[in-house]
DNA sequence: AATGAATGAGTTTTCATTCAT
DNA sequence: GATGAATGAAAACTCATTCAT
């Protein structure tokens, strides 16, 4: 157990190394022998442990997915409302354990390392379908499956683009978002979505006329 | 003349072939010898006229935020009322032109490369400060500068979400964003900062009572 | 420690190639992988050891400014009145080993590397310092320091001036200085430097009238 | 005329660039670009004249050793006396004009370049023999050819050490010996001449005793 | 398990040189 | 005659990866 163990702990180490590498580097541009000095171990134990560099990045992305997934599912336990269930989605999505700033740069970087690796692809669209789905099963019992679709994209684009500008743009980079940025932008969210689902009843009331 | 127009041919050449490989390549480790073989000359050349890698993926942004300046500029030239010039640039934001999926790629690869480079992080807070100014321009008779400015910001935001979802997420990746897609996303921008500015003023009408 | 003499050879062999190869060469001119051919491994592995090709060359100077410093340093361990100080100096700065042709030439290539690079300037300037004080403070019992500072100068110009013969001009070069050739030049310095002391102090009487 | 005016102009600045240049970089590896820049013309145009680097190279060395020879010839023009003589050409060896910093400097890196370049080792060896063989002209009159040559062959030892503690450690490097510090040079050798011609003769008289 | 040693493949960059005009 | 354009060849340096211990 004891070999068992400090293995996971070797990996685990490695790769919170690699995502604090990649926030630090900006890119995929990291090199093993960095990755590895974060972790204070030498190259050859990350080569020996998860064969190539790319398996090593996989791993990474494969641990901030599962953050993610593990807090939403931990909010939504409690939501009792639908309302309330689309509460835990977007908070989920803010949660300054998962979304330090060196996490959302390495999504970022995760984002652009899709549109070459498969495997990387692959990931990035079970995070997507999973904010979405997550969000029309909220919606739906409000308006329908049908109506949550677009209202469901289009908030994910939103929280896209608000982590985008906190992890490049903030004079604060660096810093979880949290405090009063990280409930302005869940309430910038909430007051989109909920501005979305009345027009999308009532397009005419939507105006506020 | 025939002398400097081969110069201006093969430094815009580069540049179209610079961002092309970003694209293609999805972050900065492109090489110069890509580079170079997509503009059809010896890497030497990219470096007699560019000096180093560096300065030519500089000029490549500059490039790429030199057209997005002039889209908006042009637009606004005959938007004659506050809402229009809102629409001005809410539309040249989303040009078909500038915003194909090879610059938005172009553009994310560069916003993480602000993160190192000090050139690239004063074009960029270039790009930012005009497009909220802007906002806050077309704004500020409706509403006032004050108020103006946390919906410019919003409104950015939102609008940097929307280029990145479709570059890296659309199905139709590749395709410069166009048709109803890109009016679907014109409408969403527009619809939100129009909830925003009735909010800002009266509150308690947005939510449509 | 198999471990440790590892590294230390390698150094130990680049260094010695290095010197080599400059002296080969004539000129810092000399590639890494010269140099790496040379001491029998790959250039990246010189890379690895000393990191830039420079400081390599500022590794190899200082291999040569220790030999020659401990070369001096034994010889006037035995030395017992002035005058023998002063010949152990002489004859330590045409020690065969210390001063065979490739070190006079990597000398000379230093020489001219040191307006370039301040580190090798430094260390020159510890070569020049230790040769001057080292014969001002063997002079300066017979004549007082005074005095001695211009003879020393003086003297230092000469040597100098005989290695550049040998290492560059002589019909044998290549091989280290020894033998006849080795014994006139040390004569040669030490009644420059005999004749010198005496005109110090009589000027009249030097002209042997 | 015209035409080869302009022709001998350019080379003769390109020959000068080119000795300022070696001495600015400290050795052979001074760029074509840079001799031209620092001659005012295109790097293709050095070529059309001198072929390749190393023929420009070579013809700086001409040039130096002809400004030499004609410095030298001319002060023996004068010297009516044989220790005349050897003041001429020990005066030469100092001309302000021709040993400047930075042709000591070139001069340096030609002796480093001849060990590779049969016809710059040609060029130094006749500056070697025509130095020799101008002392051992004049001091033959006074002790014959026999026991001047070796006399004459130290002199030119100190001669090239004395340039090279100038042009290399020297304090106010960059500036031509002239004022004290070339009397003293001058001065030096001359004594160091007469010592060794009076020794040549009277060996016990030359301790002075 | 863990690492230091070692390297091959590749990248940026430089530069002498050629050539069309 | 003179030059800008262009490049092939080579150099320094980097890095993922392998291997013996």
């Amino acid at each position: 157990m004891s070999r068992r163990s400090m293995e996971d702990e070797r990996r685990g180490a490695l790769i919170r190394a690699a995502i604090d590498a990649i926030d630090g580097e900006g890119s995929l541009g990291v090199t093993m022998a960095e990755i590895a000095r974060r972790a204070s171990v030498s190259p050859a134990l990350a080569h020996h442990y998860f064969g190539a560099k790319d398996d090593l990045l996989i791993a990474a992305m494969r641990h901030l997915l599962g953050e993610y997934r593990a807090g939403v599912t931990q909010r939504l336990r409690t939501a009792e409302t639908p309302r309330a269930r689309i509460s835990a989605i977007v908070e989920g999505c803010f949660d300054p354990n998962q979304f330090s700033a060196e996490a959302i740069s390495a999504w970022l970087v995760f984002y652009l390392h899709a549109r070459r690796n498969p495997e990387a692809a692959r990931l990035l669209a079970v995070y997507f379908r999973r904010l979405e789905s997550n969000l029309v099963d909220a919606l739906a019992p409000l308006i329908g499956r049908d109506r949550a679709r677009p209202i469901a994209q289009a908030a994910g684009s939103m929280i896209d683009g608000v982590w985008l500008r906190h992890a490049l743009v903030s004079p604060r980079r660096g810093a979880p978002l949290h405090g009063p940025d990280r409930l302005a932008a869940i309430a910038l969210i909430e007051r989109f979505i909920d501005f979305e689902v009345v027009r999308s009843t009532d397009p005419a009331g939507a105006r506020g006329a």
